[in-house]
DNA sequence: CAGTGGTCTAGACCACATA
DNA sequence: ATGTGGTCTAGACCACTGG
Protein backbone atom coordinates (compact mmCIF):
# COMPACT_ATOMS: atom_id res chain seq x y z
CA UNK A 1 0.00 0.00 0.00
CA UNK A 2 1.88 2.92 -1.44
CA UNK A 3 1.51 6.76 0.45
CA UNK A 4 0.12 9.39 -1.44
CA UNK A 5 1.19 12.73 -0.54
CA UNK A 6 -1.64 15.06 0.54
CA UNK A 7 -0.49 18.26 -0.36
CA UNK A 8 -0.87 17.11 -4.21
CA UNK A 9 -4.70 18.00 -3.63
CA UNK A 10 -5.06 21.54 -5.33
CA UNK A 11 -8.18 22.85 -5.31
CA UNK A 12 -8.88 25.68 -8.74
CA UNK A 13 -11.46 28.03 -7.14
CA UNK A 14 -14.17 27.22 -9.60
CA UNK A 15 -17.57 25.89 -9.30
CA UNK A 16 -18.74 24.39 -5.51
CA UNK A 17 -15.93 22.86 -3.32
CA UNK A 18 -17.18 19.00 -3.24
CA UNK A 19 -16.86 19.53 -7.16
CA UNK A 20 -13.41 20.91 -6.91
CA UNK A 21 -12.22 18.47 -4.11
CA UNK A 22 -13.52 15.17 -6.51
CA UNK A 23 -11.91 17.01 -9.93
CA UNK A 24 -8.95 17.30 -8.24
CA UNK A 25 -8.35 14.08 -6.78
CA UNK A 26 -9.93 12.63 -10.25
CA UNK A 27 -7.08 14.24 -11.81
CA UNK A 28 -4.70 12.67 -9.69
CA UNK A 29 -6.22 9.32 -10.18
CA UNK A 30 -6.63 9.42 -13.81
CA UNK A 31 -3.29 10.78 -14.74
CA UNK A 32 -1.68 8.08 -13.06
CA UNK A 33 0.23 10.34 -10.41
CA UNK A 34 -1.78 8.25 -7.41
CA UNK A 35 -1.29 4.26 -8.58
CA UNK A 36 -4.04 2.13 -8.34
CA UNK A 37 -3.73 0.60 -4.84
CA UNK A 38 -2.73 3.61 -3.34
CA UNK A 39 -4.08 4.73 -0.27
CA UNK A 40 -5.88 8.01 -0.36
CA UNK A 41 -6.01 9.91 2.61
CA UNK A 42 -8.79 9.43 5.21
CA UNK A 43 -11.64 12.40 5.60
CA UNK A 44 -10.25 14.23 8.35
CA UNK A 45 -6.68 14.60 6.89
CA UNK A 46 -8.67 16.34 3.79
CA UNK A 47 -10.80 18.20 5.78
CA UNK A 48 -7.60 19.64 7.47
CA UNK A 49 -5.16 20.44 4.30
CA UNK A 50 -8.81 22.00 2.37
CA UNK A 51 -10.05 23.89 5.18
CA UNK A 52 -13.55 22.04 4.46
CA UNK A 53 -16.23 20.45 6.33
CA UNK A 54 -16.08 16.89 6.47
CA UNK A 55 -19.82 16.26 4.87
CA UNK A 56 -18.01 18.00 1.97
CA UNK A 57 -15.30 16.06 1.66
CA UNK A 58 -17.13 13.34 2.28
CA UNK A 59 -19.35 13.98 -0.51
CA UNK A 60 -16.54 14.37 -2.75
CA UNK A 61 -15.48 10.65 -2.05
CA UNK A 62 -18.76 9.26 -2.08
CA UNK A 63 -18.98 10.32 -5.85
CA UNK A 64 -15.51 9.55 -7.02
CA UNK A 65 -16.51 5.73 -4.85
CA UNK A 66 -19.48 6.09 -7.31
CA UNK A 67 -17.82 6.30 -10.57
CA UNK A 68 -15.29 3.58 -9.72
CA UNK A 69 -12.20 5.73 -9.11
CA UNK A 70 -11.97 4.88 -6.03
CA UNK A 71 -12.75 1.85 -3.21
CA UNK A 72 -14.00 2.89 0.57
CA UNK A 73 -13.90 0.74 2.97
CA UNK A 74 -14.58 1.31 6.90
CA UNK A 75 -11.35 1.48 9.37
CA UNK A 76 -9.03 -0.08 6.09
CA UNK A 77 -9.79 3.52 4.59
CA UNK A 78 -9.67 4.53 0.67
CA UNK A 79 -7.85 3.53 -1.78
CA UNK A 80 -7.25 3.89 -5.81
CA UNK A 81 -9.36 1.41 -7.89
CA UNK A 82 -8.06 -0.80 -10.50
CA UNK A 83 -9.59 0.26 -13.79
CA UNK A 84 -12.82 -1.25 -14.69
CA UNK A 85 -13.23 -3.80 -17.29
CA UNK A 86 -14.59 -1.67 -20.19
CA UNK A 87 -18.18 -1.38 -20.95
CA UNK A 88 -19.70 0.25 -24.08
CA UNK A 89 -23.00 2.74 -23.69
CA UNK A 90 -25.20 2.44 -27.38
CA UNK A 91 -27.83 4.75 -27.46
CA UNK A 92 -31.09 2.91 -28.48
CA UNK A 93 -32.51 6.63 -29.90
CA UNK A 94 -35.83 5.91 -31.45
CA UNK A 95 -35.51 5.74 -34.94
CA UNK A 96 -37.48 9.22 -36.14
CA UNK A 97 -34.74 10.45 -33.97
CA UNK A 98 -32.09 8.25 -35.60
CA UNK A 99 -32.82 9.17 -38.86
CA UNK A 100 -33.29 12.96 -38.53
CA UNK A 101 -30.11 12.66 -36.63
CA UNK A 102 -28.85 11.57 -39.99
CA UNK A 103 -29.92 14.56 -41.67
CA UNK A 104 -32.40 12.58 -43.69
CA UNK A 105 -35.92 12.76 -44.56
CA UNK A 106 -37.86 9.80 -42.07
CA UNK A 107 -41.03 8.11 -43.24
CA UNK A 108 -42.42 4.83 -42.44
CA UNK A 109 -44.97 2.50 -43.13
CA UNK A 110 -47.25 -0.25 -41.49
CA UNK A 111 -46.94 -3.08 -43.68
CA UNK A 112 -48.82 -5.19 -41.67
CA UNK A 113 -51.06 -5.79 -38.29
CA UNK A 114 -52.50 -9.03 -37.08
CA UNK A 115 -54.39 -9.21 -33.40
CA UNK A 116 -54.79 -12.82 -32.66
CA UNK A 117 -53.35 -15.38 -30.07
CA UNK A 118 -49.34 -15.81 -30.34
CA UNK A 119 -47.92 -18.42 -32.01
CA UNK A 120 -45.35 -20.84 -30.31
CA UNK A 121 -42.70 -19.24 -31.00
CA UNK A 122 -43.55 -16.57 -29.68
CA UNK A 123 -45.29 -17.51 -27.13
CA UNK A 124 -42.06 -19.30 -25.73
CA UNK A 125 -39.95 -16.64 -26.65
CA UNK A 126 -41.86 -13.82 -24.78
CA UNK A 127 -43.20 -16.14 -21.98
CA UNK A 128 -46.66 -15.74 -22.77
CA UNK A 129 -49.58 -18.49 -22.69
CA UNK A 130 -50.95 -19.28 -25.95
CA UNK A 131 -54.35 -17.49 -24.64
CA UNK A 132 -52.85 -14.27 -24.40
CA UNK A 133 -53.69 -11.53 -26.70
CA UNK A 134 -51.00 -9.86 -28.77
CA UNK A 135 -50.65 -7.74 -31.93
CA UNK A 136 -48.20 -8.41 -34.32
CA UNK A 137 -46.76 -5.82 -36.52
CA UNK A 138 -44.97 -5.65 -39.79
CA UNK A 139 -42.99 -1.84 -40.18
CA UNK A 140 -40.38 -0.38 -42.48
CA UNK A 141 -38.97 2.77 -41.75
CA UNK A 142 -37.25 4.81 -44.78
CA UNK A 143 -34.51 7.69 -44.45
CA UNK A 144 -34.77 9.99 -47.60
CA UNK A 145 -36.92 7.58 -49.29
CA UNK A 146 -34.73 4.52 -49.04
CA UNK A 147 -35.45 1.31 -46.24
CA UNK A 148 -33.58 2.17 -43.47
CA UNK A 149 -34.78 -0.95 -41.00
CA UNK A 150 -37.27 -3.59 -40.92
CA UNK A 151 -39.55 -3.37 -37.96
CA UNK A 152 -41.00 -6.94 -36.30
CA UNK A 153 -43.13 -6.21 -33.27
CA UNK A 154 -44.91 -8.25 -31.35
CA UNK A 155 -47.35 -6.66 -28.18
CA UNK A 156 -48.52 -7.52 -25.15
CA UNK A 157 -52.40 -6.00 -25.38
CA UNK A 158 -52.72 -6.31 -21.38
CA UNK A 159 -49.41 -4.25 -20.97
CA UNK A 160 -50.57 -1.17 -22.56
CA UNK A 161 -53.71 0.08 -23.01
CA UNK A 162 -55.33 2.12 -26.16
CA UNK A 163 -54.11 -0.38 -28.15
CA UNK A 164 -56.93 -1.60 -30.27
CA UNK A 165 -57.92 1.92 -30.76
CA UNK A 166 -54.71 2.59 -32.45
CA UNK A 167 -53.49 2.73 -35.93
CA UNK A 168 -50.22 4.06 -35.88
CA UNK A 169 -51.27 6.20 -38.76
CA UNK A 170 -49.45 9.03 -36.94
CA UNK A 171 -47.01 7.61 -34.80
CA UNK A 172 -44.81 4.90 -35.24
CA UNK A 173 -45.37 1.69 -32.38
CA UNK A 174 -42.03 2.12 -30.48
CA UNK A 175 -42.26 6.05 -30.22
CA UNK A 176 -46.11 5.29 -29.39
CA UNK A 177 -45.56 2.71 -27.05
CA UNK A 178 -43.06 4.73 -25.13
CA UNK A 179 -45.52 7.38 -24.35
CA UNK A 180 -48.47 4.62 -23.52
CA UNK A 181 -46.30 2.14 -21.49
CA UNK A 182 -44.48 1.85 -18.81
CA UNK A 183 -41.51 -0.48 -18.62
CA UNK A 184 -38.96 -1.42 -16.38
CA UNK A 185 -36.44 -4.06 -17.46
CA UNK A 186 -34.94 -4.46 -21.27
CA UNK A 187 -33.01 -7.18 -22.53
CA UNK A 188 -30.77 -5.79 -25.97
CA UNK A 189 -29.09 -8.67 -28.09
CA UNK A 190 -26.94 -7.45 -31.28
CA UNK A 191 -25.94 -10.13 -33.96
CA UNK A 192 -25.40 -10.74 -37.69
CA UNK A 193 -27.09 -11.80 -40.01
CA UNK A 194 -27.47 -12.19 -43.52
CA UNK A 195 -30.86 -10.87 -44.94
CA UNK A 196 -33.98 -13.47 -45.94
CA UNK A 197 -35.86 -13.33 -49.03
CA UNK A 198 -38.61 -11.33 -47.81
CA UNK A 199 -36.24 -9.27 -45.86
CA UNK A 200 -34.11 -8.44 -48.74
CA UNK A 201 -37.23 -7.34 -51.08
CA UNK A 202 -38.19 -5.07 -47.76
CA UNK A 203 -35.12 -3.91 -47.55
CA UNK A 204 -34.26 -3.25 -50.87
CA UNK A 205 -30.98 -5.45 -50.83
CA UNK A 206 -29.60 -8.45 -51.77
CA UNK A 207 -29.92 -11.75 -50.55
CA UNK A 208 -27.50 -12.94 -47.79
CA UNK A 209 -26.89 -9.08 -47.66
CA UNK A 210 -25.05 -8.83 -43.75
CA UNK A 211 -27.56 -7.22 -41.45
CA UNK A 212 -27.56 -5.81 -37.90
CA UNK A 213 -30.23 -7.36 -36.06
CA UNK A 214 -31.12 -5.60 -32.49
CA UNK A 215 -33.41 -7.45 -30.82
CA UNK A 216 -35.23 -6.16 -27.81
CA UNK A 217 -37.89 -7.49 -25.11
CA UNK A 218 -39.32 -5.02 -22.78
CA UNK A 219 -41.26 -5.61 -19.32
CA UNK A 220 -43.19 -3.55 -16.52
CA UNK A 221 -42.95 -5.58 -13.02
CA UNK A 222 -42.15 -9.49 -14.44
CA UNK A 223 -45.15 -8.35 -17.40
CA UNK A 224 -43.73 -8.75 -20.84
CA UNK A 225 -44.44 -5.64 -22.54
CA UNK A 226 -43.31 -6.18 -25.92
CA UNK A 227 -40.67 -7.95 -28.68
CA UNK A 228 -38.76 -6.25 -31.56
CA UNK A 229 -36.71 -7.08 -34.14
CA UNK A 230 -34.78 -4.61 -35.70
CA UNK A 231 -32.85 -5.31 -39.31
CA UNK A 232 -30.68 -2.62 -40.47
CA UNK A 233 -28.28 -3.42 -43.82
CA UNK A 234 -25.09 -3.39 -42.24
CA UNK A 235 -22.99 -1.67 -44.64
CA UNK A 236 -24.46 1.71 -43.91
CA UNK A 237 -25.67 1.29 -40.72
CA UNK A 238 -23.53 1.19 -37.36
CA UNK A 239 -24.00 2.24 -33.74
CA UNK A 240 -21.31 4.37 -32.15
CA UNK A 241 -20.39 5.58 -28.37
CA UNK A 242 -18.19 7.75 -26.56
CA UNK A 243 -16.92 6.70 -23.40
CA UNK A 244 -13.99 6.56 -20.63
CA UNK A 245 -13.29 3.74 -18.36
CA UNK A 246 -15.24 5.27 -15.84
CA UNK A 247 -18.37 5.73 -18.01
CA UNK A 248 -19.80 8.49 -20.51
CA UNK A 249 -17.49 10.80 -21.23
CA UNK B 1 -49.39 20.80 -12.80
CA UNK B 2 -51.11 18.06 -11.07
CA UNK B 3 -50.96 17.89 -7.46
CA UNK B 4 -49.05 14.94 -5.33
CA UNK B 5 -50.15 13.42 -2.46
CA UNK B 6 -47.47 14.22 0.31
CA UNK B 7 -48.84 10.98 2.18
CA UNK B 8 -48.49 8.83 -0.25
CA UNK B 9 -44.63 9.04 0.87
CA UNK B 10 -43.95 6.17 3.45
CA UNK B 11 -40.92 5.01 4.57
CA UNK B 12 -40.42 0.98 5.89
CA UNK B 13 -37.56 1.60 8.21
CA UNK B 14 -35.21 -0.31 6.19
CA UNK B 15 -31.85 0.75 5.98
CA UNK B 16 -30.48 3.99 5.88
CA UNK B 17 -33.43 7.16 6.03
CA UNK B 18 -32.07 9.00 2.61
CA UNK B 19 -32.35 5.84 0.77
CA UNK B 20 -35.72 4.89 2.19
CA UNK B 21 -37.05 8.11 0.61
CA UNK B 22 -34.92 7.69 -2.48
CA UNK B 23 -36.55 4.43 -2.48
CA UNK B 24 -40.55 5.85 -1.62
CA UNK B 25 -40.14 8.37 -3.85
CA UNK B 26 -39.18 6.07 -6.78
CA UNK B 27 -41.91 3.56 -6.00
CA UNK B 28 -44.57 5.90 -6.59
CA UNK B 29 -42.81 7.18 -10.13
CA UNK B 30 -42.27 3.94 -11.64
CA UNK B 31 -45.79 2.80 -10.47
CA UNK B 32 -47.23 5.38 -12.35
CA UNK B 33 -49.04 6.78 -9.21
CA UNK B 34 -46.99 9.86 -9.73
CA UNK B 35 -47.14 11.10 -13.66
CA UNK B 36 -44.48 13.13 -15.56
CA UNK B 37 -45.27 16.56 -14.98
CA UNK B 38 -46.94 16.33 -11.65
CA UNK B 39 -44.36 18.15 -8.97
CA UNK B 40 -43.08 16.64 -6.16
CA UNK B 41 -43.50 17.71 -2.60
CA UNK B 42 -40.31 20.50 -1.81
CA UNK B 43 -37.78 19.52 0.58
CA UNK B 44 -39.45 21.06 3.48
CA UNK B 45 -42.65 19.74 3.24
CA UNK B 46 -40.93 16.39 2.95
CA UNK B 47 -39.20 17.40 5.94
CA UNK B 48 -41.81 17.65 8.35
CA UNK B 49 -43.82 14.71 6.81
CA UNK B 50 -40.81 12.70 7.30
CA UNK B 51 -39.47 14.03 10.34
CA UNK B 52 -36.10 14.25 8.36
CA UNK B 53 -33.39 16.96 8.38
CA UNK B 54 -33.23 18.61 4.96
CA UNK B 55 -29.59 17.45 4.16
CA UNK B 56 -31.27 14.07 4.16
CA UNK B 57 -34.37 14.95 2.25
CA UNK B 58 -32.18 16.66 0.06
CA UNK B 59 -29.62 13.79 -0.36
CA UNK B 60 -32.35 11.59 -1.37
CA UNK B 61 -34.06 14.41 -3.94
CA UNK B 62 -30.30 14.93 -5.64
CA UNK B 63 -30.02 10.82 -6.40
CA UNK B 64 -33.17 10.58 -7.86
CA UNK B 65 -32.33 13.53 -9.94
CA UNK B 66 -29.11 11.70 -10.84
CA UNK B 67 -30.97 9.07 -12.02
CA UNK B 68 -32.96 11.15 -14.16
CA UNK B 69 -36.42 10.20 -12.44
CA UNK B 70 -37.29 14.24 -11.71
CA UNK B 71 -36.19 17.18 -12.21
CA UNK B 72 -35.17 19.89 -9.90
CA UNK B 73 -34.97 23.77 -10.62
CA UNK B 74 -34.65 26.30 -8.23
CA UNK B 75 -38.06 28.78 -7.75
CA UNK B 76 -40.09 26.38 -10.10
CA UNK B 77 -39.74 22.87 -8.00
CA UNK B 78 -39.37 19.52 -8.52
CA UNK B 79 -41.39 17.69 -10.92
CA UNK B 80 -41.12 13.90 -12.72
CA UNK B 81 -39.76 13.59 -15.53
CA UNK B 82 -40.71 11.60 -18.45
CA UNK B 83 -38.76 8.83 -19.32
CA UNK B 84 -35.84 9.05 -21.25
CA UNK B 85 -34.72 7.79 -24.46
CA UNK B 86 -33.26 4.45 -23.84
CA UNK B 87 -29.85 3.06 -24.10
CA UNK B 88 -28.15 -0.33 -23.81
CA UNK B 89 -25.02 -0.88 -21.92
CA UNK B 90 -23.09 -3.49 -23.71
CA UNK B 91 -20.35 -5.08 -21.53
CA UNK B 92 -16.67 -5.47 -23.44
CA UNK B 93 -14.89 -7.87 -22.03
CA UNK B 94 -11.99 -8.49 -22.60
CA UNK B 95 -11.97 -11.58 -24.60
CA UNK B 96 -10.44 -14.61 -22.46
CA UNK B 97 -13.01 -13.63 -20.03
CA UNK B 98 -15.78 -13.72 -22.78
CA UNK B 99 -14.60 -16.87 -23.61
CA UNK B 100 -14.56 -18.71 -20.11
CA UNK B 101 -18.09 -16.87 -19.50
CA UNK B 102 -19.17 -19.33 -21.98
CA UNK B 103 -17.77 -22.09 -20.58
CA UNK B 104 -15.03 -22.85 -23.47
CA UNK B 105 -11.79 -23.04 -23.40
CA UNK B 106 -9.90 -20.30 -24.56
CA UNK B 107 -6.42 -20.35 -26.31
CA UNK B 108 -5.02 -17.16 -29.28
CA UNK B 109 -2.35 -17.08 -31.65
CA UNK B 110 -0.45 -13.99 -32.80
CA UNK B 111 -0.52 -14.49 -36.80
CA UNK B 112 1.35 -11.93 -37.67
CA UNK B 113 3.32 -8.89 -36.19
CA UNK B 114 5.27 -5.84 -38.07
CA UNK B 115 6.50 -2.78 -36.30
CA UNK B 116 7.23 0.42 -38.50
CA UNK B 117 5.21 3.20 -39.96
CA UNK B 118 1.52 3.30 -40.23
CA UNK B 119 0.11 3.21 -44.19
CA UNK B 120 -1.99 6.52 -45.08
CA UNK B 121 -5.21 4.58 -44.16
CA UNK B 122 -3.91 3.68 -40.83
CA UNK B 123 -2.78 7.23 -40.11
CA UNK B 124 -5.79 8.76 -40.89
CA UNK B 125 -8.50 6.41 -39.36
CA UNK B 126 -5.94 7.39 -35.97
CA UNK B 127 -5.05 11.07 -36.83
CA UNK B 128 -1.30 9.67 -36.26
CA UNK B 129 1.72 11.07 -38.36
CA UNK B 130 3.53 9.13 -40.87
CA UNK B 131 6.39 9.49 -38.93
CA UNK B 132 5.09 8.16 -36.11
CA UNK B 133 6.03 4.53 -35.02
CA UNK B 134 2.88 1.81 -35.06
CA UNK B 135 2.76 -1.83 -34.25
CA UNK B 136 0.44 -3.70 -36.56
CA UNK B 137 -0.98 -7.36 -34.78
CA UNK B 138 -3.03 -10.16 -36.35
CA UNK B 139 -4.39 -12.51 -33.47
CA UNK B 140 -7.00 -15.64 -33.93
CA UNK B 141 -9.13 -16.01 -30.33
CA UNK B 142 -10.12 -19.89 -30.22
CA UNK B 143 -12.82 -21.07 -27.84
CA UNK B 144 -12.83 -24.86 -27.59
CA UNK B 145 -10.55 -24.95 -30.65
CA UNK B 146 -12.88 -23.26 -32.75
CA UNK B 147 -12.37 -19.52 -34.29
CA UNK B 148 -13.75 -17.17 -32.20
CA UNK B 149 -13.03 -13.39 -33.20
CA UNK B 150 -10.19 -11.94 -35.12
CA UNK B 151 -8.36 -9.35 -33.83
CA UNK B 152 -6.33 -6.63 -36.28
CA UNK B 153 -4.64 -3.79 -34.01
CA UNK B 154 -2.48 -1.29 -33.96
CA UNK B 155 -0.97 0.14 -30.99
CA UNK B 156 0.91 3.70 -31.03
CA UNK B 157 4.31 2.76 -29.58
CA UNK B 158 4.87 5.91 -27.85
CA UNK B 159 1.63 5.56 -26.06
CA UNK B 160 2.60 2.51 -24.06
CA UNK B 161 5.81 1.81 -22.26
CA UNK B 162 7.57 -2.00 -22.96
CA UNK B 163 5.92 -2.49 -26.07
CA UNK B 164 9.08 -3.36 -28.21
CA UNK B 165 10.10 -5.87 -25.31
CA UNK B 166 6.75 -7.59 -25.46
CA UNK B 167 6.12 -10.46 -27.32
CA UNK B 168 2.59 -11.16 -26.46
CA UNK B 169 3.32 -15.18 -25.93
CA UNK B 170 1.69 -15.09 -22.20
CA UNK B 171 -0.60 -12.51 -22.46
CA UNK B 172 -2.92 -11.31 -25.51
CA UNK B 173 -2.55 -7.82 -26.67
CA UNK B 174 -6.11 -6.89 -25.52
CA UNK B 175 -5.30 -7.47 -22.07
CA UNK B 176 -1.79 -6.68 -21.91
CA UNK B 177 -2.52 -3.12 -22.97
CA UNK B 178 -5.56 -2.89 -20.08
CA UNK B 179 -2.25 -3.74 -17.72
CA UNK B 180 0.23 -1.51 -19.37
CA UNK B 181 -1.17 1.62 -20.50
CA UNK B 182 -3.82 4.09 -20.20
CA UNK B 183 -6.71 5.55 -21.82
CA UNK B 184 -9.37 8.04 -20.78
CA UNK B 185 -11.10 8.10 -24.20
CA UNK B 186 -12.78 5.34 -26.54
CA UNK B 187 -14.95 5.33 -29.54
CA UNK B 188 -17.07 2.18 -30.34
CA UNK B 189 -18.43 1.19 -32.78
CA UNK B 190 -20.61 -1.81 -34.30
CA UNK B 191 -21.44 -2.88 -37.97
CA UNK B 192 -22.21 -5.89 -39.31
CA UNK B 193 -20.20 -6.80 -43.05
CA UNK B 194 -19.54 -9.80 -44.80
CA UNK B 195 -16.43 -12.15 -44.42
CA UNK B 196 -13.34 -11.29 -46.91
CA UNK B 197 -11.80 -14.00 -48.72
CA UNK B 198 -8.58 -13.97 -46.00
CA UNK B 199 -10.91 -13.38 -43.18
CA UNK B 200 -13.34 -16.41 -44.17
CA UNK B 201 -10.01 -18.03 -44.20
CA UNK B 202 -8.81 -17.76 -40.86
CA UNK B 203 -12.49 -17.78 -38.81
CA UNK B 204 -13.11 -20.94 -40.50
CA UNK B 205 -16.04 -20.04 -42.62
CA UNK B 206 -17.73 -19.19 -45.66
CA UNK B 207 -17.01 -15.83 -47.70
CA UNK B 208 -19.89 -13.34 -47.33
CA UNK B 209 -20.90 -15.17 -43.60
CA UNK B 210 -22.06 -12.10 -42.20
CA UNK B 211 -20.10 -11.28 -39.05
CA UNK B 212 -20.72 -8.59 -36.40
CA UNK B 213 -17.77 -5.84 -36.64
CA UNK B 214 -16.77 -3.93 -33.63
CA UNK B 215 -14.49 -1.29 -34.04
CA UNK B 216 -12.42 0.35 -31.02
CA UNK B 217 -10.26 3.40 -30.90
CA UNK B 218 -8.76 4.00 -27.75
CA UNK B 219 -7.07 8.02 -26.16
CA UNK B 220 -5.19 9.01 -23.24
CA UNK B 221 -5.30 12.90 -22.95
CA UNK B 222 -5.95 13.05 -26.54
CA UNK B 223 -3.06 11.27 -27.47
CA UNK B 224 -3.93 7.52 -29.44
CA UNK B 225 -3.01 4.41 -27.65
CA UNK B 226 -5.15 1.92 -29.76
CA UNK B 227 -7.48 0.77 -32.51
CA UNK B 228 -8.71 -2.48 -32.81
CA UNK B 229 -11.48 -4.17 -35.14
CA UNK B 230 -12.71 -7.26 -33.88
CA UNK B 231 -14.73 -9.63 -36.56
CA UNK B 232 -17.06 -11.97 -34.85
CA UNK B 233 -18.87 -14.51 -36.87
CA UNK B 234 -22.56 -13.39 -36.41
CA UNK B 235 -24.53 -16.31 -36.40
CA UNK B 236 -23.12 -18.10 -32.80
CA UNK B 237 -21.94 -14.49 -31.63
CA UNK B 238 -24.06 -11.52 -29.88
CA UNK B 239 -23.88 -9.20 -27.14
CA UNK B 240 -26.27 -8.97 -24.48
CA UNK B 241 -27.46 -6.24 -21.68
CA UNK B 242 -29.84 -5.92 -19.44
CA UNK B 243 -31.09 -2.62 -17.74
CA UNK B 244 -33.61 -0.25 -17.05
CA UNK B 245 -34.83 3.07 -18.48
CA UNK B 246 -33.25 4.99 -15.97
CA UNK B 247 -30.25 3.01 -15.82
CA UNK B 248 -28.70 -0.77 -15.46
CA UNK B 249 -31.42 -3.06 -13.77
C1' DC C 1 -40.21 39.89 -3.49
C1' DA C 2 -40.48 35.28 -1.78
C1' DG C 3 -40.09 30.36 -2.47
C1' DT C 4 -37.32 27.00 -4.12
C1' DG C 5 -33.15 24.27 -4.46
C1' DG C 6 -27.65 24.37 -3.83
C1' DT C 7 -24.16 24.43 -0.73
C1' DC C 8 -21.66 24.38 3.52
C1' DT C 9 -20.61 23.97 8.51
C1' DA C 10 -19.72 21.97 13.19
C1' DG C 11 -20.76 18.56 15.64
C1' DA C 12 -22.63 14.09 16.89
C1' DC C 13 -23.43 9.13 17.08
C1' DC C 14 -23.01 4.75 14.97
C1' DA C 15 -21.14 0.59 12.28
C1' DC C 16 -17.53 -1.87 10.98
C1' DA C 17 -13.10 -4.04 10.46
C1' DT C 18 -8.58 -4.72 11.75
C1' DA C 19 -4.35 -4.47 14.62
C1' DA D 1 -9.43 -0.48 21.38
C1' DT D 2 -9.22 2.61 17.77
C1' DG D 3 -9.45 4.66 13.41
C1' DT D 4 -12.01 4.67 9.59
C1' DG D 5 -16.21 5.72 6.84
C1' DG D 6 -21.71 6.18 7.08
C1' DT D 7 -25.30 8.80 8.52
C1' DC D 8 -27.88 12.49 10.47
C1' DT D 9 -29.05 17.06 12.47
C1' DA D 10 -30.01 22.10 12.95
C1' DG D 11 -28.99 25.90 11.12
C1' DA D 12 -27.07 29.15 7.85
C1' DC D 13 -26.21 31.73 3.62
C1' DC D 14 -26.51 31.98 -1.26
C1' DA D 15 -28.38 31.65 -6.25
C1' DC D 16 -31.86 31.54 -9.15
C1' DT D 17 -36.30 32.60 -11.02
C1' DG D 18 -41.38 33.12 -11.34
C1' DG D 19 -45.14 36.16 -9.79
Amino acid sequence: MTETRLDAVKLDGAGPVYDQIRRAIRDLVVSGEWQPGTSVPPEHALMEQLGASRMTVHRALVQLAREGLIIRRRRSGTVVATPPASHAMLDILSIPEEVRQLGQAYAYEVLARTDGRPSPEVAELFGLKRSDKVAHLLVVHRADGKPHVLEERVIHVAGVTGLSDEDFAGTPPGDWLLQHSLWSQAEHAISAIGAGEEQAALLDIAVGEPCLLVERRTWNQLQPVTAVRLLYPGFRHRFVGRFGPYGAA
